[in-house]
Order: C-alpha cells, then structure tokens, then sequence
DNA sequence: TATGATCCTCTCACTACTGAGATACTAATC
DNA sequence: GATTAGTATCTCAGTAGTGAGAGGATCATA
C-alpha cells in the first residue's frame, strides 16, 4: 500500500534557513499528530496487508468479503461507501471476487437498478477459516496498548475522526466551486 | 486516495449466522481500535488531499517537496524512507517534480551512485507560499480535539506504531520464507 | 402519464503506483 | 588487482484504483 503522506519535520527547525515555519504551539501539536497518525496507520497497513496477501487478496477485496460476511448480502452502494472506494472500484473488486467463486452478484426484487453482491459458499468457507486468524493479527499488532489504553484511544480517534470527516465532506465541493468561478 | 481497508463489524453480532466470530473482549476492542483507526486516517487524507489538489500536486509529491523543504537536499533513499514509496515511485516523483521545475537532482560526490534531490528556486518558493496554509488546514481538522488530547493521542499512537512497525519489519520475510518452503 | 430529477451500476480511458530486474557504482575479502 | 557482496538509482511491464459519463430504472410532481 505505502500510502505516503507522513513528513512535516520531526524537528520543527527550519533545516538550512527553511522559512517561517514559526513553530507556534498549536500547529506544532497538530502536524506532529498528524504524522504519528499516519505513520501507526501505515505501520499496521503493512502488518494486515502481509497477512491477508497470503491469501490472495487485496485489503480491498478483503474488506467487501469482510463486510459480506459479517452483514450479509448487501448492496454495492452499500458496501461502496462503507469500504469508500469509488463507483468503478466497486464493480471491479466485485468482478474480480466473482470471477475467483468467492462471492456473486444478485438482483434486488425491490429496484431492478441495484444489485446485491454476496458471498457464495466458497467465499464463506474461505472467511470462515481467514477471519479468525486475521482478528489475531489485529489483536496482536496492538499489544503495544493495554486493553484501557485501546478504548482511550479508540475514543480519541472518534471524537477526531468525526470532525475531519464533517469537513472532509464540506470542503471539496466549496473548493472545486471556487477554483470554477475564478 | 481512499485505500480500503475498514470495517470489521461495528456490532459483532454475526448476520445471518455468520460463524464463530465469538466477541470475546480483546479481539473486539482491537478490531474497533482498528476501525476507528482507518476511518480517522482517511478522512484526515481526504481533507489533506483536497488542500494539496489545489496546486496540482499529489500527496506524495507533496510529501517529497516537504522533506527537501523542512531537511534540505536529500539523497533519494533517504527520501524514499521517509515517505514510503518504492524505488520506481521515488524515481518517478522525482522526474515529476523536476519536470515541472520543482525539483532536481544534484549528484552525490562521495558516492557516485547516489543522487540528491533537493528544491529548486521555484519549488522552494511555492512551499513557502504552500506550507503554512496547508499547516493550518492539518490544525484545522483537529480542532475536534483539545491540545491535550492532541498531545494525549499523540503519545497513544506513537505507542501503537512503534510495536506495529516492529511486527511490519518482521513478518514479511517469514512468512514469505515458510511460504517458500512448502 | 408525462416529465424531470435522482439514483444505482457499469464502462472506459487514464493514472499513480509497485516490484522485479538491470545498471552502475562502492566496499570487503582473498 | 580480482572477485564477491552489497547498495543506490533507474527501467519497465503490470495493476489496483479513480472519476467522468452512459444507460437504465425509480420517484415526485404536475
């Protein structure tokens, strides 16, 4: 995956004369959160992604089977923006588990425009002998945090978390609408 | 961006008899830790994303552009570390950059294998003008959190990823080896 | 029952990457 | 000096994913 993004100087001085990075406090706080964000989520990435493609799988495709698998049968639209790929990603990693057996689509009796996708047996099986395992990877990957500290954290991250994702929706049609204008 | 990875079940009550994903405490406070986790990153990404996008710039060229910015001139490898990228990605971002007067390469006296890259005049400008606005947008998006939390989370996650970097270092040639073998 | 808005999926051209191997160099050992 | 291993970048074919737009179906309203 490597999403790459982390960075903003460790040390906020400025290396040879780097401008008026002018560590004020707040910003400092923020942009060092932001890299130990990034670069914990990148780390346990590397750590899921090494366990999955053992299997033959994408974190992608692992998370439309994993969304399957624990909700059932659902609709791309669905799956879409729990797992937030785009339209045509959808499809594809629909395509592709079909293709393996893994999963299959189905029509939605109630709106012949929307489409169910599902796990065959197959795919069931395959999760049922994945999951587990993937869950201790998890589990293990985070041994660094007491149990307390997890929730602490967990909590943290939402209230977080909600915030950037209110503004994450507000911004980029106001943006794209200026940059039209000008 | 949006890499998929997500989800594992908010309420784990399995679906439709959805097999022995059994909730026993720590594999279910992990999982949402998790969970948590990724939604958290990729909605920071998306706001992050859309702030660079403005000046035609790709988060990791972006995050090229900020280690010269913030360290100097560099040697591609070290670069390369620090974002996460591979060798090919690195060579491209490069090319990119310089193409566009950003950035170039320098050679390395000591090692005449290596290479520099380091901002030009002009790409050294256009982060001044850049950077701060795009500190303000990362402070921005964490003002869900107070200051303390920030530094609270902060210590959290640095904890967590330093254990999931140990794991991600780790694993990868084993089980790679073992698949080998059988 | 038209009409227009909206919704859901699919198609397709495109892109930012990856990863294996090639090339060029350095370093260590005989 | 050779030989061998190691390292840094580059090349290139391949891939997972994006995003605009098309097609088809549904819904709301007049």
């Amino acid at each position: 995956m490597k999403t790459a993004k982390r960075s903003a100087s460790k040390d906020s001085r400025p290396a040879k004369g780097g401008a008026g990075v002018a560590a004020d406090l707040p910003t400092a706080t923020a942009l060092k959160l932001w890299v130990v964000l990034a670069r914990s989520h990148d780390a346990l990435v590397e750590v899921l992604k090494a366990d999955i493609e053992r299997h033959d799988l994408t974190l992608a495709e692992f998370a439309v089977m994993e969304a399957l698998y624990h909700k059932g049968p659902q609709l791309l639209g669905e799956i879409q923006k729990r797992i937030l790929v785009s339209s045509g990603g959808m499809t594809f990693l629909v395509d592709r588990l079909a293709k393996r057996g893994l999963a299959e689509r189905r029509a939605c009796p109630a709106d012949r425009r929307a489409r169910y996708a599902a796990l065959t047996k197959k795919g069931e099986k395959l999760m049922r002998s994945i999951f587990p395992e993937h869950a201790a990877v998890i589990q293990g990957a985070m041994t660094g945090l007491k149990q307390s500290e997890q929730r602490e954290l967990t909590a943290l991250l939402k209230t977080l978390g909600k915030e950037a994702a209110r503004l994450a929706a507000a911004t980029p049609a106001c943006k794209a609408a200026l940059a039209e204008q000008e």
